[in-house]
DNA sequence: AAGTGGTCTAGACCACGCG
DNA sequence: GCGTGGTCTAGACCACTTT
């Protein structure tokens, strides 16, 4: 039920791959045919396969190799303004030891706050889980994700007990659009509780809306205990592609 | 002194138009000659030129009308993934009086510090400003900045009591790179009195270093008091030019 | 040596929107 | 109406890299 439009020829292709990208048909290092080829299935010329092809060379979702063909990027769907974080390599790449703990499930008939946090038009039924993610022995960061069950009808069969509901997702739905925001606060009594720092320590938390053609997909709040966290972007005026990442 | 490589020819067309904007050469609102002529000036076919301009648009800094042509984007080299904060236009946006005041302003060799947060390779005279932004009557932010005289000298001659130095240094400097970390402080009693907060409460901060062809050109600290500040961006997979805002 | 992407050309037709 | 950008074509040559 996704609405195509395809208003030109290489934005449909562009459509095309990328809905294979992020669905994960087409998995990390599946190599793509190459334009000649495509040319001909689409019945355009080789321009117009290039062109899209370079766009999502561009956007990170394809590497381009000579002689070798196009082939789907590695770290699959991470790559983006603020990146889609996989908090499990991120806290493996500072070298740490990774773990995560689910603390609760629940589904539920969506309160007036879930609505709000998912943007969601209409009450239906929604999935929150709430767990931790640990780099080493402490705590890494907290996670309070809603799911929105009419999007994502298989996660009623997840118990996200061993694993975080985030990769979950992202190989089970393609997102087409996302929302962050970040924002700094101090720890109540609770949010102290779980992260293990005293009340009133400075938490930066980042909360992220996810959208597929079909609707919200999820919301996540992501709290990061005291000044150990931050987010770094980089980027210059022509090339608006931030890299970003947790530190 | 601008190190133009150019390997490719379109490359080469964006990056003339790039630094005549981020210039100030060709205001906001300048109307650039139409595909045909540049075309011809650059003796290429009009496809090159298309590719270029295509690209240009995409990265907002330029607008492209049918029948008028292509004009230099209004809210001039503050498109990119994390914007380039104009802080009294988003105080205004907000519907609240903007002021600014200067607290300090030193010239002096770079420390060890200094060095460090803008990432000089020797050392070399710097001017630091310290100032705060207003909402109303209470602080926005706090501003701590750095500038490298060897990049602008002519910040020597501006004291910066009544403007904030971040819009003369962009109207003066064109950037081509920029850099952003986002994190989560508590404010110790220095920046608690100057925020007007009580000490420990959560701050966000972004730091920004933001370089021109010539090296370093300037480092900032904006200190936003409590939650009352947020980041958004958001992004499409295959179209990564975040639009983010402060709230 | 051969296959691939990277770039460019010299045209073309169309849709839009200003005059 | 007509100038502009938007898109596309059917070629071409080159650089690179793997075989």
């Amino acid at each position: 039920m996704r609405a195509n439009k395809a208003p030109t020829l290489h934005q449909q292709i562009i459509n095309d791959i990328e809905g294979n990208i992020l669905s994960g048909t087409w998995p990390p290092g599946h190599r793509i045919a190459n334009e000649m080829d495509l040319a001909q299935h689409y019945s355009c010329s080789r321009m117009t396969v290039n062109k899209a092809l370079s766009q999502l060379a561009k956007a990170n979702l394809i590497e381009r190799r000579k002689k070798s063909g196009s082939f789907v990027t590695q770290p699959q769907a991470q790559s983006a303004v603020l990146e889609i974080h996989d908090i499990k390599s991120e806290v493996q790449s500072l070298g740490l030891h990774y773990g995560y703990t689910r603390a609760s499930r629940v589904e539920r008939t969506s309160t007036t706050i879930d609505m709000k946090n998912l943007e969601l038009p209409d009450a239906g039924n929604v999935i929150e889980v709430i767990g931790k993610h640990y780099a080493g022995p402490g705590v890494f960061c907290l996670e309070e994700r809603l799911i929105n069950l009419a999007v994502v009808p298989d996660a009623r069969d997840e118990d996200f007990v061993d694993a975080a509901p985030g990769p979950w997702l992202t190989s089970h739905i393609p997102w087409t659009t996302a929302e962050h925001l970040i924002k700094s606060v101090g720890a109540n009594s609770h949010y102290a509780e779980a992260l293990g720092v005293n009340p009133g320590t400075a938490c930066l938390v980042i909360e992220r809306r996810t959208w597929s053609h079909n609707g919200p997909v999820t919301h996540v709040r992501l709290t990061y205990p005291g000044d150990r966290h931050a987010l770094v972007a980089r980027f210059t005026p022509s090339d608006p592609t931030g890299k970003s990442s947790g530190i």
